[in-house]
DNA sequence: TAACTGTATTATTTTATTTAGTACAGTTAT
DNA sequence: ATAACTGTACTAAATAAAATAATACAGTTA
């Protein structure tokens, strides 16, 4: 199910945070689908259950999952617009910060643009 | 010169590069110019002289400044876009990984607009 | 010469991450 | 109801990363 870099000098929970997010992010796990358990997952990447646990706990927390005791974890539905405001305010400033380092690099209006029309193509493909 | 936050999870050597490349991408700092000394800014933030070496160490590898034993640490010339091409591809990705979880969240395609012109504008006023 | 520069090294402390082991309570299917 | 699942919590230990401390050396500058 994933690929996770031990050896990164990034830590594994947050690598799983991720790679998850990733998944729900691109449609690939859908609302309310049931992600692996706790134990399944740390069986499956040979990492100790409370690194998963970490991990799960960070998706909780930042709205991307729900759990319920004896049943398992779920993806969570979208939450409104108004309610992630903050959260794409500072997506946007972490935007702005990688284009300007990547015009100061030589990176056109264009590259930016072809990025855009790209991510737009697969929001509107599901 | 700076403001770091010493109890943040994120490394303080980590903070002050990308810091002096904030200021060095916004043109705060031109090129060839002089990079407060190790030990001075030790003194400034109270912060270890390693700690800041690193960071100059990191900066350099980077390609962001260069330093002469005896002499000093200063901001690096800017080099072709060529040779910037790897780094602009991660660059794009990153961009696009942060857009893909920014329309999840329900940002427009005119959120982006915006601030691509908004950093447009920055970097023709320099 | 004195006071600066960057750089290097070793040791120590502190903090973060990961693992290990165990436990408890709720759920589900047999 | 029993067995096998779920999430969650806790303590302890091991490992790795980050930061500090204390020196030292060689080049630069006034």
């Amino acid at each position: 199910m994933f690929e996770l870099d031990v050896r990164s000098r990034v830590p594994i929970y947050e690598q799983l945070v991720e790679k998850i997010k990733e998944l729900i992010i691109k449609g690939l796990l859908k609302e309310h689908e049931q992600l692996p358990s706790v134990r399944a997952l740390s069986n499956d990447l040979t990492i100790n259950p409370n690194t998963i646990q970490k991990a799960y706990r960070e998706l909780e927390n930042q709205g991307y999952i729900y759990s319920i005791p004896g049943k398992g974890s779920f993806v969570a539905p979208l939450k409104d617009k108004d309610i992630n405001k903050e959260k794409i305010e500072k997506i946007l400033e972490e935007i702005k910060k990688l284009m300007l380092e990547g015009f100061h690099l030589g990176m056109n209006r264009e590259d930016i643009i072809k990025v855009l029309e790209d991510v737009v193509k697969i929001k509107e493909g599901k």
